[in-house]
Parts: C-alpha cells; structure tokens; sequence
DNA sequence: TCACGTAATTTGGTATACCATATTTGCTAT
DNA sequence: ATAGCAAATATGGTATACCAAATTACGTGA
C-alpha cells in the first residue's frame, strides 16, 4: 500500500517532459523512495561503493544522485564528507517550517493577483474532496491531497523559482509531515485552516491569503513528528 | 580593481573552516568568477571538456562544479542537458527579486526575536558606515557593504536554512544587483530605507522591520539591469 | 540555389582504474 | 588489560576511456 505512493510526484517534480532520465535521476527516485520511507533511517551512512553496487550502477552517476538528494536535504555530509541520511533535529524543521511558510505566504498573496479563475476554481475543488474525504479513510489519500493543495496554490502563483524553492522545502519536510498525516488529531483544525485560505483566495485578499498560508497550520506537523522519534 | 572582488565572500559562502576545497569547488570559485566578471556572458555555452582543460582539470570535478553553479542560478542547462552561462529575463528578476523580499521579510521578523544586541549594533554600525562613504567613492565599496548587510540581518535570524536559501537568489540576483550598483540615482532612496529597516531591528518591531525589508529597496535593481542589457 | 539526407564530429552520460586520506584493525609495549 | 602506534582497509576525489545521442558539415539531387 505503502509502495504504491507516487513519491516523485507527491514532491511535485516538475520535469521536462520525454526526456528519458539519466541514471542518476532515476537513482534519486530510488534513494528517495528508500529513505523516506525509512529503509535507509536517518543517520545510516550511504558509501557510494555499496549503493552504486546495489542499485547496478557505477559510482558516477549515484555521486551525482547524492547530490541531488543533498540539494533537497534528505542527505548530508559529515565534516569528512561522508555522505549519510540526514537526521534532522527538531529546531531544523521549525526552522524549515518557518520557510516554508513565508514562502507560501508570498504564494497566496501571488496566487490572488496572476491565478486565473480556473487555478483558483481547480484549489477550491481539491478542497472540497479533501472535506468530503470520510474520517477513517486512508490516511495517504489525505496527504497527497493535501500536499497537492499546497503545490496548486504556489503554482497558481505563477512564480517559477518559488515553486522550485517549495519543492526544495516539501522534501525536506516531507517525512514529518508522512508522519504528522497519521494523527487524527489536527485535523479539523486543518481542514478551517483549508477553507480560510480558499476563502480569502477567491476572494482575491492578498493579506488574508498570505495570513491564512503562513505557518500556522503545520507546526504540530513537527511536533508530531517528535513524538514518532521518541517511539521508535 | 574588479578583481579585487572577492567574489566567494559576497556570495556569502560559509564553508566549514580548514578543509581543502576540492578541485570542483575551486573550478565553481573560477567559473563564478568568470560568469559574474562577464569574461563568460550569458547565454554562452559551456561544453565540459573545453572547460576542464582550461581550468587544466578533469571532466569529473568540472562537471560538480557545474551542478554547484546550476543551484547557483548561475547555470542553466538547456533542453538536451548543454550547460550554459544563465541569462535570466527581467520576469525572472523579478521573480527571484519577490522570493528575496519574502525571506529578507522572515529574516526581519526573525531577527527581532533572536537577534542578540550585539548582532543589532553590528548592523547599525554597519549602516552608519555606509551613510559615510563620500557620494564619488568606489561604488563597489557601497555595493559590498550592502550586501553584507543585507546578509548580517538574515544571519542575525538564526535560521540556517533561510541564511542557505538566501545565499541562493543572492547569487542569482548578484549580477543585476553588481549593474545597479554603479547607478547613483536612487542610491539616496536606498539609506532612507536603509534607516527605515535598522531602526525597525533595533526597536525589535517584527512587523515593521518586515515591511521594510520586503521588496520595495530592489526592484529598480531589475531596471537598472534591464538597461545594461540593452545597452550592450 | 536550396532542401534534404547522411556521414563526421561534438558533447553529455557512464564505467572503471587509480590516488590520497580517513578509518579501522590488530599488534605491541607498558 | 589498556593505551598507543602502525599496518591494512575502506572511502571519497580525480582522471581517463568509451558510448549513445545530438549537432554540425557536407554532398547530392531537385
């Protein structure tokens, strides 16, 4: 059930079309895939040897995957430059979080003077599936839906390097936010939080757009998240 | 004169001390160097083996050095994957320019909080000696300081990853910024603002130190810019 | 003269071998 | 038994060779 997530497209890569990806894109989908999906936990070194034999690559292109994967911060080096799965602490993700924020604040405030009537129609469509979503579904189905709600509005923005610094930042937190999306709890605060955001975007206000997208919303996200670190 | 520019320090790299840079971070030091002097102008191509036998290194280190300049912005990569000089529209700027204003806005909010009085003063101080400078001085003196204050109020939020993400569009942005330096017009509006956003700091006014530092000090950059280009 | 197709060449992608340094192992002397 | 040092090993950095695809050059035919 698990496998069948989508994980390049939950992080909203936007590649060109036709193009076959090289070896080391398609070793970062891998990679990717494995550690946030904790094959690789947080903190396990990554020597280019062991995964290029792993993947049935050579060491060039899986250097190059590490790359990306450290560009989008599931990956860091120690000081010997010794790649490994990076092990956020719980003060990085705030920091990441605050970020985020202020860059989907930016979004929203975008969003309302360039998205075209059929953006906003499409967000506030997605919103309303989301609401209609019954409480004990699959809790996945609400996550991708609500990190395509997100993609949708930074998108509608129509801000090209915005939307690839969002991206940047959805990686990263992609994993507290995996684990955040189990809890109950939350939820119907999200889902005002949802409808106060649609609600100024149609009504076009650029200050209770940029209000309603910034931070509030996913701070437990994190605290969520601690707690699944003390469990484990 | 112009070479003089250390360009490593005003992008605001923050390399961990005593480390050997490898070959491909010397290379991305040069080429940086190069594409920013315009000794590579935009829109050049940049066919790796030409390349790494001037830079008299091999193709491998050549080509992380030219990943690292295409986070940078620096380099773009057309669609069947040739890397060339980057030559950013003025909607990009501009783009580049909002998401600049979005995280140097954080940053101010930020810095209200965390910042210790020690890191204000360092940025009044800062100030106050750029209100100095003689209005026929060396424009690369003002331009320097001004990027490093601009840098000092976002290191003073305490935020890596906005301090990172920052050094980012700074490089983006640091050519049409280097071109409006020169310009001396609006260089007047440019303290004005700039005593607006330090006494905003040192009254610790979250709201105000964010308004003064979104957006509004640079967007003649963009025009600035968008007359060079014309004029070559 | 120009359009078109094919051969030659250029170029980015990949595999592999080698080097220097960091890490680990294991022995030795106290 | 343990601290310390040295050899062995593991690992990231670099150079080089080869491949496939894309680009360019060039010749041919209308």
């Amino acid at each position: 059930m698990i496998d069948s997530l989508d994980l390049r497209a939950l992080v909203g890569d936007e590649a060109p079309l036709s193009r076959r990806p090289s070896l080391a894109e398609e070793a970062a989908d891998s990679l990717r895939e494995m550690i946030l999906l904790e094959k690789l936990p947080p903190g396990m070194a990554l020597p280019e040897r062991d995964l290029s034999e792993i993947l049935g690559i050579s060491r060039t292109p899986l250097r190059e995957a590490i790359r990306l994967l450290e560009i989008e911060g599931l990956v860091e080096y120690s000081a010997t430059r010794r790649p490994r799965v990076a092990d956020p602490s719980l003060e990085e993700l705030t920091h990441c979080l605050m970020v985020q924020g202020a860059l989907e604040g930016l979004a929203g405030r975008q969003a309302c003077i360039h998205a075209s009537d059929a953006d906003l129609a499409e967000i506030a469509a997605m919103n309303r599936e989301m609401t209609e979503i019954p409480e004990e579904a699959d809790p996945l189905q609400a996550f991708r839906l609500d990190m395509a709600f997100h993609c949708a509005i930074v998108r509608a923005a129509g801000n090209p390097p915005l939307v690839e610094t969002h991206r940047q930042y959805n990686a990263r937190l992609w994993r507290a936010r995996f684990v955040s999306s189990k809890w109950r709890l939350g939820r119907e605060k999200k889902r005002s939080n949802h409808r106060e955001i649609v609600d100024a975007l149609l009504a076009r206000d650029e200050a209770g757009a940029e209000a309603a997208l910034r931070g509030h919303l996913a701070v437990d996200a994190v605290a969520h998240y601690t707690a699944a670190i003390k469990a484990r």
